[in-house]
Parts: structure tokens; C-alpha cells; sequence
DNA sequence: TGCCATGTTAAACT
DNA sequence: GAGTTTAACATGGC
């Protein structure tokens, strides 16, 4: 389910509840539900893989972490798999298997939220600038940096580092300008086309490399690697990805 | 059937 | 105590 365009799909799907009063809350979450009980959900924000359901002194974080997922107005899962469920007058929203917490105001002003990959104030000469400051760090590692590009996901960094030719192993100080350049608009550029492919339910049809075996530029065979601090998989063409 | 994966955090190490 | 590695969580698809 879930890297940034994903949750913003998700967002969409829960704006109709704003501005209603929760009027019963259900879940296995452990916090005290309560105190939502009678509060109006002010807004929704969305910070990368993030989601906060805002409420007047407290705000409801939710993760999706890796197979989470959410319904609303019908619940389509068992209770006992509930990690929460808010009920509002016109209907409900249900979120399964994912991490849910309380926190404070606070912790929203500290998001910084221009490194939101989807944002609208997404900032890329933010981006960079932070890239700079760890030439050591490797493409991969960088695409998958919560703090730097907020919402790329494994599929995104794949697919980000294939279109532009870098092998995901490359060191950042290595890469020259315009690659670095590159990396920050593409990693963009393919958020944006994750998110018009999924709502359109063709999402993996567009996947180039991503559990390929082929590279669809020269057809030889695609290098299926862990790599980086995550040891997360990549795949990569090592004559049209190069390494830096 | 068993393995693996769109992710993160906390515990357990050195 | 720091930095690093491993484990835990949990579900669905192949």
C-alpha cells in the first residue's frame, strides 16, 4: 500500500470527514481512544508516509508501515484485526496493521515540511542543499532518506535512479550537478506519475526495473542487489546505470 | 507451502 | 553511552 502517493490517495479518500465530530472510536491502537470521542477533525496533513488526522490539542499519527491499509464506511476486516476505527455521523474510516499514535503539537511544527515529496511547498534546493552535506551517502540510501525526500519508497527510488542513469551504489559527492540535480526532479517527477498510474490501478504496468529481470533499454539482465544502509533491494542495469 | 516484500522502531549487540 | 546490527511487527501475493 504505502510510499507518499499512496498516502495522499488515502487523504483524499478521508477529507470528507473534516470539520465532522468523531462519535465513536474502536481499535485495538493502544492509547486512550476517549478523549477523541466528541472532537471535531479540524484537518488532515500529510508528511511523506505520514498521516495526521488533526484534532484541536492532539493529533492522530498513522503509518502504514509496509502492508497496512484503510477502508471507510464499511468495515472489511475482521474486529480483532482493527487498529483503529473513527466513527463519525456520515460514516467511518478503519486503518489495519499499522502504527497509530497521540502526539502533540509540537511534534507537527518540527516536521520540517518542505522535505515532503508531494507537497505543494516542496522545496528542492532544500533538498540539495542537504545532499551536499552528506557526500558520503549513497544514491540509494538518499532517495529512501525520510528527512530529505519525505514519501520515496523503494518502488520510487528504483525506478527514479533508472531513469536517470545511476547505479544506486553511486556516492552523492560523486555524482556531477546535473545528476544531482536530476535525482531531486526525477524523484518528483516519478512521485507524480506513481500517483496518476495508482489511480488508475496501472501502476505496476509502468515499472521498468522495479522486479524486472530485463532492462527494457539494452535487454540484458537486471541486477537484483541489496544495497545501502536498509539493505533494501535494488534493480539495475549495470551498462545503462552508471556507477559514480 | 514457504518465502518474501511498497517500512519503521526498539532491543540487543559491540 | 555511542554507534551499529538484529529482531520484531504483521498480511497478502506468488
Amino acid at each position: 500500500m504505502p510510499e507518499g502517493p499512496s498516502i495522499l490517495l488515502m487523504k483524499e479518500d478521508l477529507r470528507k470527514f473534516t470539520g465532522q465530530k468523531v462519535t465513536d472510536t474502536a481499535g485495538n491502537a493502544k492509547f486512550d481512544k476517549e478523549p477523541l470521542e466528541g472532537k471535531t477533525l479540524l484537518e488532515i496533513k500529510t508528511f511523506g508516509k505520514q498521516t495526521y488526522l488533526v484534532f484541536d490539542e492532539m493529533s492522530v499519527r498513522i503509518h502504514l508501515l509496509m502492508f497496512g491499509s484503510y477502508s471507510i464506511d464499511e468495515q472489511t476486516k475482521p474486529d480483532s484485526s482493527l487498529r483503529l476505527a473513527l466513527h463519525f455521523k456520515t460514516g467511518a474510516m478503519y486503518f489495519y496493521t499499522c502504527s497509530v499514535k497521540m502526539v502533540d503539537h509540537e511534534f507537527l511544527t518540527a516536521i520540517d515540511w518542505e522535505a515532503d515529496i508531494m507537497s505543494d511547498i516542496w522545496d528542492p534546493k532544500k533538498a540539495e542543499k542537504k545532499l551536499k552535506l552528506k557526500p558520503q551517502m549513497m544514491a540509494c540510501d538518499a532517495l529512501m532518506n525520510q528527512d530529505i525526500f519525505s514519501g520515496v519508497g523503494n518502488i520510487i527510488k528504483n525506478e527514479v535512479l533508472f531513469r536517470i542513469g545511476v547505479q544506486p551504489e553511486s556516492l552523492i559527492g560523486n555524482l556531477p550537478p546535473k545528476k544531482l540535480k536530476e535525482l531531486i526532479t526525477e524523484a518528483r517527477n516519478y512521485s507524480f506519475d506513481f500517483l496518476k498510474w495508482k489511480k488508475e490501478f496501472v501502476l505496476k504496468k509502468h515499472w521498468l526495473v522495479h522486479t524486472k529481470a530485463i532492462c527494457p533499454i539494452c535487454g540484458e539482465k537486471l541486477v537484483k542487489k541489496q544495497t545501502g544502509i536498509g539493505k533494501r533491494r535494488s534493480f539495475y542495469c549495470e551498462k545503462d546505470q552508471k556507477l559514480y
